[in-house]
RNA sequence: GGCGGGGUGGCCAAGUGGUAAGGCAGAGGACUGCAAAUCCUUUAUCACGGGUUCGAUUCCCGUCCCCGCCUCCA
């Protein structure tokens, strides 16, 4: 394959080079779980779905692993709130996460690492780090040196020295420098607490990621994924940790993705004007949802407003409508050859380039139009045209559905479900219709055509006689 | 203050040193009893000022504006 990402900490556009001929190792950044998704962390999702199906579907054999953060302040603080151990908030959102994400069509991953699973393997990295004098021990605690480790920087592009030094900086009493920061929290009363060699505590923030991922995925593994807003300090930190202790290379390329805005804001809990991602599954679907997240680069900001989803929804139903056209016209029809190639090559071309996204729906749409011409010809029986339609719905559910994960074909299997059971009822209504209509009684027939439509039925009168459809009509 | 990303038609959004994809919305037309769906036609000199160049929206400098990170955060 020749696809090409933006690699954050060489900044600039790299040939993705496996590591491994044939094979792609992808660690992305879970989710602390405290809370229920946010549509922040759908973009991100997506993005990384669309990275990693765009991968498989280029050949490669992907190792897809993904943490989740199952012990931290956060979660220890919401547990104290509702009076339950903290496992019971961890469990909760954690399983909350994987439901949400199975919705948002997200494949799973592979490996699905949790911190308190892992104390053994980050309480080694940090025992290196010490043994190597980049780490210390005090009261309990154990710090990163951060001016032992030379690059640290380079990932977030600052220099240690301009970094700014708060008058505000945690546990800044038993810290050598201000800018070294936690590897193992010493226990306090009631926190829940594991044994170590420095006594009882839990494990800091950024260690988790670097021994997880070594684990799962090996020294030098192809890609490590995040929000941007993960750059510093967590995913800087990472790479201090591991390549302190181990040398060479933690991650070889690190793809970042932008964030979510509302209005002019960045959307976050700080804030408070965060939407559910459950909620807007549900209220937009999956597809038009992952069209919105599709519809800008995945490193520039996406501003979340309903216009914009509207427009998604749209687009969805344009594809949806053709599809649902070109099965009925070449049901069954072997597909011609090559019709379809050229928007194929120009979605891949576009997801090469380091996941233009938008530039891969756009090939979409031209595929679309082109089918939408073919259309009357093959609802004539055309067998040229009917070929050449069955091609291009093949081709349009193959990288709609397959790679950009926009639920076309599920969508019209749902409504496949619905239309089975009002088959019989819809098809003497419009018996009745078409009755009226030859009788030019217009008002009978229209008032038939809208009790339908209240019913979730749209009918369209086309030159060979009535067509219908369970669902709402495109646009509405 | 440090670092980074942006300002492209009404809206969203690609892109290139040789006068700018795609979508949404709007307008007109075809089709229709009317619709729906679909098709056709139609709307930009790319924030501003300099510079480099035969030629810049695309390269350089400056100005203005917006946003993110620098603290938990996808």
């Amino acid at each position: 394959m020749s696809l090409v990402l933006y690699d954050t900490l060489t900044r600039q556009e790299r040939s993705f080079v496996p590591r491994e001929e044939g094979k792609a190792s992808l660690y992305i950044c879970g989710p602390t779980v405290q809370g229920d998704a946010h549509i922040g962390h759908g973009r991100a999702a997506v993005v990384f779905d669309l990275l990693r199906r765009h991968l498989e579907w280029s050949g490669l054999e992907v190792t897809h692993v993904s943490n989740v953060t199952d012990i931290d302040d956060k979660i220890i603080l919401r547990a104290r709130r509702e009076r339950v151990d903290p496992a019971v908030i961890a469990t909760r959102y954690t399983r909350a996460w994987n439901r949400t994400m199975d919705a948002l069509g997200v494949l799973p991953p592979h490996v699905q690492p949790y911190a308190t699973g892992h104390l053994l393997e980050m309480q080694a990295l940090i025992t290196t780090l010490i043994e190597q004098g980049k780490a210390y021990a005090v009261d309990g605690d154990v710090f990163f040196r951060v001016r032992s480790f030379e690059r640290y920087g380079r990932l977030s592009g600052r220099q240690v020295d301009d970094m700014q030094q708060g008058e505000d900086v945690v546990d800044a009493d038993r810290k050598e420098d201000p800018l070294d920061f936690a590897l193992w929290k010493a226990a306090k009363p009631g926190e829940p607490a594991w044994p170590s060699p420095w006594g009882d505590g839990r494990p800091g923030w950024h260690i988790e990621c670097s021994a997880m991922a070594a684990k799962h995925l090996g020294h030098g593994f192809d890609i490590h994924a995040g929000g941007l807003d993960l750059v510093f300090p967590h995913h800087e930190n990472e790479i201090a940790q591991h390549e302190a202790a181990h040398g060479g290379v933690f991650a070889r390329t690190w793809v970042h993705n932008g964030m979510v805005r509302m209005g002019e804001e960045k959307m976050s809990k700080s804030i408070g004007n965060v939407v559910s991602l459950e909620d807007a599954i549900a209220t937009y679907g999956v597809g038009p949802l992952r069209l919105w997240y599709l519809s800008a680069q995945h490193r520039t900001p996406l501003t979340f407003d309903t216009d914009r989803l509207h427009d998604a929804t749209t687009v969805h139903a344009r594809f949806t409508t053709f599809l649902r056209s070109a099965r009925r016209a070449a049901d069954g029809v072997e597909p011609a050859g090559d019709i379809a190639t050229r928007h194929r090559d120009a979605f891949r071309a576009a997801l090469d380039d380091d996941l233009n996204a938008p530039v891969a729906v756009a090939s979409l749409h031209e595929l679309v139009g082109v089918g939408n011409e073919l259309l009357p010809a093959a609802e004539r029986g055309d067998a040229d045209a009917r070929a050449q339609v069955a091609a291009l719905a093949d081709a349009l559910e193959e990288l709609g559905d397959r790679v950009l994960g926009l639920d076309l074909g599920g969508s019209l299997a749902d409504a496949a479900g619905l239309e089975a059971q009002l088959g019989a009822l819809v098809e003497q209504l419009l018996e009745q219709r078409q009755q009226a209509r030859a009788d030019r009684d217009f008002a009978a027939a229209d008032a038939i055509r809208d009790q339908l439509a209240a019913a979730g039925v749209v009918v369209e009168d086309r030159p060979d006689g009535p067509r219908w459809y369970a669902g709402t009509p495109a646009g509405a």
